[in-house]
Order: C-alpha cells, then structure tokens, then sequence
DNA sequence: GCATAACCGGAATACGAGATTCCACTTATG
DNA sequence: CATAAGTGGAATCTCGTATTCCGGTTATGC
C-alpha cells in the first residue's frame, strides 16, 4: 500500500468516527468524504461498503469504552464513583454521540464482527458487576440494573439531530441528574395519590 | 358535506394522531390513510398537503396537554405531586409519543398556526408557574428548570423508533428516575473527585 | 327509483436523498 | 521515468414517499 493511501485510510476512519457521532449510524458516505478531504471514490476502495466502514469505526471505539470503564473503575474509590466518572466521560463533548450511534448497529453489520460482539459483551458484564457493587456498598438504589444505565446512556448520547438542542449541548447535565435519581435513597416509595 | 366525508374526515384525524404518535411527523401519508381505511386520495381531498394534516393533529393534542397539566394541578395538594402527575399522565401508553412528535413540528407548520403556538406559550407559561411553586414549597431542586421538565419530556416520549426499545415500552419508568433526581436534596453537591 | 354531484381507492407520476460504480486523470516509487 | 497504485467526483441506480389523477361508487334530493 502506497504511504499517501495509507495516510488517507486514517483520515478515513477518523472523519467516520467523527460523522458519525453528529449524525448517527446513518450518516451519509458523501459527508464522511467530505470531512475526510477525499472523494467517496476512495471510500470505496477501502471498503466494499458502508457497512464495513461503519464496522471499522465500531471496532475502534468499543475497546475505548472499554478502556475507559476499565479505567474509572481503577481509579475510584468506590464502586459509585467509577459509575459517576465513566458516564462523566462518555458525556465528553465529541464523545458523547458516538457510543449510542454505535448501540443501534444494524444486526446484520454486528453478525459480521465477531470481534465487536465479544468485547461489547465483556464490557457490559464489567458494567454489570461495578453496579453490582455499588448495590452492595449501599450508594445505589437496587429497583434499577445496568440496562437502564445502558439505555439512559444511550438516550442522551444520540446524535444532536434527534435531540432537543439544549439536551445534545450538555448531555452531561442530565445523565447526572439521572444518576441523582438512581443513588439510594433517591427512589419515590409509593404511587404518588 | 356528505355524511360520509364527514365520518372519514373524523377517522383521519384520529389515525393520524396514532400514526404520528408512534412513527413521529415524518409518518408517509400512505401509513395514516391505512390507519385510518381509507386512500391516500381522501387524506388530500381534506387536506392540501401533509403539513396541514399534522397541524390539524398539533391542533387537538396541544389542548389536550394544556387541559391535562391544568387539571393535575387542580388535583394535587401540593406542586410536586402535581408535577408527578402530570408527567405520568403524558408517559401513558399511546399518548407519550404524541406530544414530542409536535415538539418537533417544523417551524414552517407552527408559523401558520397562530392558535397553535399560542395555546402552547399558555401551557409552558402555566408548567413554569408550578415548578416555581414545587421549587418555592421546598420539594424541587432550585437548580433545574420547566425547560428541563419539558426537554425530558420530549425525549423520553420521543416515537419509539427513535428509543431503545425498553424505554420506549415503559417511558414512565425513566421519566420518573428522573423526578426522583429533581426532588430537593437529590443533587449531588460537587464534582466527583 | 333515479339523476347526479360528491366521494372514493389506489395506481401512476414526480422527486429528493443517498449508495455505489466507473474512468480519465494524478502521483508515489523502484 | 515508467507504471502500478491511487484519486476525485460526475453519472447511475434504488428507494421511499408526497402528490396527482381519474374511472368507478355512493349518498342525497326529488
């Protein structure tokens, strides 16, 4: 592979990182050439589809997510804390968009990719475990589980086109009023009339 | 009008609302004079293009949701609970989806409704008025606003489509995590670490 | 019962958006 | 410098949906 090629598969993947985590799973090939400065010719020379770029993009960015819970929870404390700083960083600006967009892969797309399914299962087991604890440690509320982190995670990190404008600016604020919501003690007890 | 025109022109507006309510605006005409048993030829004869079918819907739900918050707020002892109830009533199955699909009704669609836009000026006028109050009482934090009220509303009750399919089933569940996040003494005082 | 103005369904048509293909034209590289 | 590798982007193909049109129905007044 020439060095210039080579140069551009990079770019490539990097604009699709980045178009993706605007406008969702389904953004369109022309805009990622676009932003990558080359023309959707070569998009096609690297992949036989979209698909397959939209796969490549996935690839990368689940061992990130990974890495990153990993991460908060070495680095905390407590079990609560390694939660509260992982939803802090998936709600970074440019981040945000991209591991929702990534939740709605066509099945089709996953099936290929092997690779993709196991670590976002391995991922969402350590999840699991690091809420499991925070349970146990008395700091969060137990009628509520690591899917509907997953899920609430997912809602407020779409792409900005399908989000109020305010939420899309500062997904952060209400993933945190969320988990305000999901600490013990935080839970309304009965119906409320 | 004949009888009969008069029975369809009802039974469009109804299937409208539903299809709107789980496809969003954008639902094809095509779905909404299935619905409702009819051609796609009547939905024209009534209305000359999609825009002024889905304003007429807007039309009817936004009163709907006026009169809901104004009869919760009768209802309820307090602000709070009025708050509750009123965001339980939006997440009732079937009516959920409603109110965002309008939420996001194009600019071009309200701009030609004057009604419209001024019943739903009254009902966020109204909705800040109990918050405040909810806020004053001492059983809301001071820190989040109506326009956030509404913001989780619209996104929790966006067409299921556009959800994570749990959340889409049971938007209740979350919109109440939520409240439960916006009572007085939820607020996680300062940054994590 | 009949004439006929209103209605109807839905096939046909018109469009816009975007994926994918193709090829004449460049550019690294041995 | 020869040439295989690479490139941009216009042209083509598909699809999904709005909108139009019209031959066939049906309510209604007489």
């Amino acid at each position: 592979m020439r060095a210039d090629a080579r140069r551009n598969l990079g770019k490539i993947v990097e604009a699709a990182a980045e178009v993706v985590a605007e406008r969702g799973v389904g953004a369109p090939m022309e805009a990622i050439a676009k932003r990558a400065g080359v023309g959707v010719g070569t998009l096609y020379r690297r992949f036989p589809d979209r698909d397959a770029l939209i796969a490549a993009v996935g690839d990368h960015y689940i061992h990130t997510m990974a890495d990153a819970l990993d991460a908060a929870d070495r680095g905390s404390a407590d079990a609560w804390s390694a939660i509260w700083d992982f939803v802090c960083w998936v709600a970074e600006p440019g981040r945000a968009a991209l591991s929702t967009a990534l939740a709605v892969l066509p099945d089709e797309v996953i099936a290929r990719r092997a690779e993709f399914a196991r670590v976002r299962a391995r991922w969402e087991e350590r999840f699991d475990q690091v809420v499991r604890r925070a349970q146990a440690e008395g700091t969060m509320r137990r009628d509520v589980g690591v899917q509907d982190l997953i899920h609430l995670l997912n809602v407020f990190t779409c792409h900005p086109e399908d989000l109020p404008a305010p939420v899309a600016a500062d997904p952060g604020r209400y993933l945190r009023l969320m988990l305000d919501g999901m600490k013990a003690g935080a839970a309304t007890p009965a119906p409320s009339r």
